[in-house]
DNA sequence: CTCGTCTCTTGACTTAAGTCAATGCACGTA
DNA sequence: TACGTGCATTGACTTAAGTCAAGAGACGAG
């Protein structure tokens, strides 16, 4: 199963095998049941993910204890909290499995070791965080400009499949509206697919 | 003004002579004049830029040919553009200083011999990437959740200064919503602060 | 299999934001 | 200084989404 992730990492470099057998040391890989939290908000996060096959909700709660969805990570997303910035390095979010997940878990604590032994393994690590980043601006931006509605057609194009292994009320959270909305949406486009 | 570059760095680690030097090297300050256009949505970037004064507007054309702004980048924020997943490598942005602005550039081409040179670089670019990354999330997460009034509540809260320095047909954009909403929801907020 | 809970749908009503249009103001240019 | 363009404001009206509430359906626990 590895080899998805190995699969992966070939879009950027190639490592030798020294350095894959670096990474096998430290990561290894995990089973965890629908509904199982990775950790809650106000934790500091040890662990990186890599979703191999399943679905990870990343929520926080509001003022008023609403439960508000934030992100959804599915096959060959990365799972890391980057709190750089943060005095107190803990997570605004909490992260729940949505579906049985099967993921490589990767420990914090010795990252930059690594790092400091393969040079080659941080340049892939950058330009994954690049491409995460870039993809997350396109995203924002295309939210910022479209309706409601238009945010859901747009997540329907670009993540079919989410649509379907997603509770509906939580979609409807991550698209920025409330449950009704998305139900009256839904029907909408039913009944007049443009 | 290269200082200030400096002590940004500084956040995250320190740099012997020969690095600092290495930078010194490869990049050098510009002045642009407000409204140069730093390069057009279609173009293939080649530089980035750190802005040491003033202020950059990052913005597309939508299909109905309106302006959709979905950033302003400010003091000791880095422009950077990531199009590793895109095939053609072009921006989808266009890039114009809101106001007269100084800022570092830094050539795209020499930047994976940098790194290789001094890996101590490469390292420093990761942690500031990671923190911009957690940062958009952040925003994106907030946005998410949040009214248009509420969006400008916040903006204002986080970056009051914008509010002032830019068009607010732009600020209006650039919160998801129409100049004339954006003006309204002013008023209220002026009658009413609550 | 049944009960209870949670989720989704639907309806009636409210409200904030969008749209369209007119006016007034500020600014740069000639 | 006077003009013209573009931006901000305001008004009247429309509409999509939010809110509140009720009912139907799905699902898991026992």
């Amino acid at each position: 199963m590895k080899d998805i992730l190995y699969k992966y990492m070939s879009r950027w470099t190639s490592l030798n095998e020294e350095e894959q057998q670096a990474i096998m040391d430290e990561i290894h890989i995990e089973h965890f049941k629908k509904g199982t939290v990775l950790f809650k908000q106000g934790d500091a996060p040890t662990k990186c993910y890599f979703i191999l096959k399943g679905c990870v909700r990343q929520y926080s709660i509001d003022e008023e204890g609403r439960e508000i969805t934030s992100n959804f990570y599915t096959e060959e997303q990365a799972i890391a909290i980057f709190n750089h910035h943060k005095p107190d390095k803990r997570s605004d979010y909490t992260y729940t499995c949505v579906e049985d997940t099967v993921m490589v878990v990767g420990d914090l604590e010795t990252e930059q070791d690594m790092y400091n032994k393969h040079p080659q393994l941080e340049t892939m690590t950058r330009m994954m965080i690049e491409e995460n980043l870039g993809q997350v601006q396109e995203e924002f931006a295309a939210f910022i400009a479209a309706s409601p509605e238009e945010r859901f057609k747009t997540l329907q194009m670009k993540r079919p499949s989410l649509v379907d292994r997603v509770p509906q009320h939580q979609l409807a959270s991550y698209l920025g509206m409330t449950p009704e909305s998305l139900s009256r949406i839904k029907k909408r486009i039913h009944q007049d697919p443009r």
